[in-house]
Formats: C-alpha cells, sequence, structure tokens
DNA sequence: TATAATTACTTACATAAAGTAACTAACTTA
DNA sequence: TAAGTTAGTTACTTTATGTAAGTAATTATA
C-alpha cells in the first residue's frame, strides 16, 4: 500500500522531476527550443524513451511542440512559462552539483 | 552511445535526485533522524529498494546509518552535511509544486 | 525512374529496475 | 516454547528502459 505521508503536490512535483531523463531534457531545453535528434545527441537518450518524455512533459504543460512544415519537416520543442519555472530549480541543482561533487574524471586520465 | 554534451557534474546531481525515490528519502530525512521503518512507511516505498536506496545514499555521503544496539535493535538513518545541503532545493521544489501544480483531489471528492 | 537521404518517430525484442510477499537473524517477552 | 519486534534479504513478477531495425513523408541524386 502506498499511503504516503507526505504532502501530494509534493510528491507529485518529485514524480515528475525524478523520471528519468526529465531533468536532463527540461535542462537541455533552457538552451531553447530545438528538436528532437538535437536533444537526443546532448543528452545521450533513446529515441524510444525521449518520445515518452516528450509527450508525458507536453501532457503536463512543461513542453511545447510546434511543427514547421519544411522539408524534411522541423519540429521544435521548448519550454512553456511552467518549464521555464523551472529554471531557477535547474541552476540550484547545478550549483549543488559544483559545490558538493567532484569533477568527474575523463576517460582518458588515469 | 551515451555521450552528453552536458556537464557531467550536473549528470552526476541529477542521476541521483532522479533516483526513483532519492528525493523522497532526502526530504522525508528533513524531519531529523529516523529509522527504515519510519521513513518505509511515511513514503511509500518497498523496504526492498529502501535497503538500496538507503545504501546508495551512504555510499554518496549523503545519509548516516546509526545503530543503537537496544532491544530490539535501532538503525536510524540521518542526513549529513552533504544531505542537509540538498535543503534549498528541496524547498524550491515544495514551493514550484504549490505553484504550479493544482492540489491533488482526494479520494473521498468527486 | 529508382535509389538514397533526412527527420521524427514507432515497433519488437532484450535487459534492468522496481513491486510483492514471504522469509531470516537476533533478541525479548508472554 | 511460542510469539513479537526491527531491519533487512530472497525469490519471483511486473514495469521501465535500452537497442536496433522499420516507417512515413518528402526531396535530392544517379
Amino acid at each position: 500500500m502506498n499511503k504516503s505521508l507526505i504532502c501530494p503536490r509534493f510528491e507529485k512535483a518529485m514524480s515528475i522531476i525524478s523520471q528519468r531523463w526529465t531533468g536532463l531534457v527540461i535542462y537541455q531545453l533552457l538552451n531553447g527550443p530545438q528538436r528532437f535528434s538535437t536533444i537526443e545527441a546532448a543528452i545521450g537518450i533513446s529515441g524510444r524513451v525521449l518520445s515518452e518524455r516528450l509527450k508525458d512533459l507536453e501532457q503536463e504543460g512543461i513542453v511545447k511542440r510546434e511543427v514547421f512544415p519544411e522539408t524534411p519537416v522541423r519540429i521544435e520543442y521548448s519550454l512553456t512559462d511552467k518549464g521555464l519555472s523551472l529554471e531557477p530549480l535547474m541552476k540550484d541543482i547545478e550549483k549543488w552539483s559544483q559545490t558538493w561533487l567532484e569533477p568527474v574524471a575523463a576517460d582518458s586520465e588515469k
């Protein structure tokens, strides 16, 4: 039984943010509108899951999808106001990571 | 291939925070040290996964585990300084959820 | 005209993570 | 001796994610 004592709104927020990849997708979209393949390459997510996440985030009103009928078709994903409102949070995570996590060793290092 | 263009430290932070349940575990521990069964009941996580998460978080230096050899044994989990440093972030998520998410309907409501 | 290229997906299948419920260890109380 | 308590673990099922190939629509190229 999942009878949490924690505020349901907080729990909901957590369930969005803490779903694998959503944080990185949002973070990536802070750089401005971009297409599917750009996001895919930037964060290393699989197309299958990215497609799923973008639909979820659209449902949540965090991401907006726009179709430009060029050739080949261009589809741009961007953050809505609700999505943009997560920027301070993302920056906090960034700051935290710089304060509390060691620099990750690159492959070339011993 | 997972060749991300995103800062590896940010990515690491995200991988901690965005792992299912870790956010809620940390949030719950902001209420002070508590035992396994308390956390389990409070956030509705399964014992199997809670056990796993607490080990991970201990490894990351975010959570501390203390054994009190009473009867029956009491084991308390608490946040380290590194763990406590996540408090502002948690509060931000809380604030965001209150601003941007609708109150969740209770079971009894129509 | 047929073939290849491009983008944004979807599908089928394999592997990994999480949920469920029963079980264990160490000890105490009835 | 049996039952209760806490903090897990184990075996098994279900769900989520990864991988790689396929598709649709359109244009460019041989």
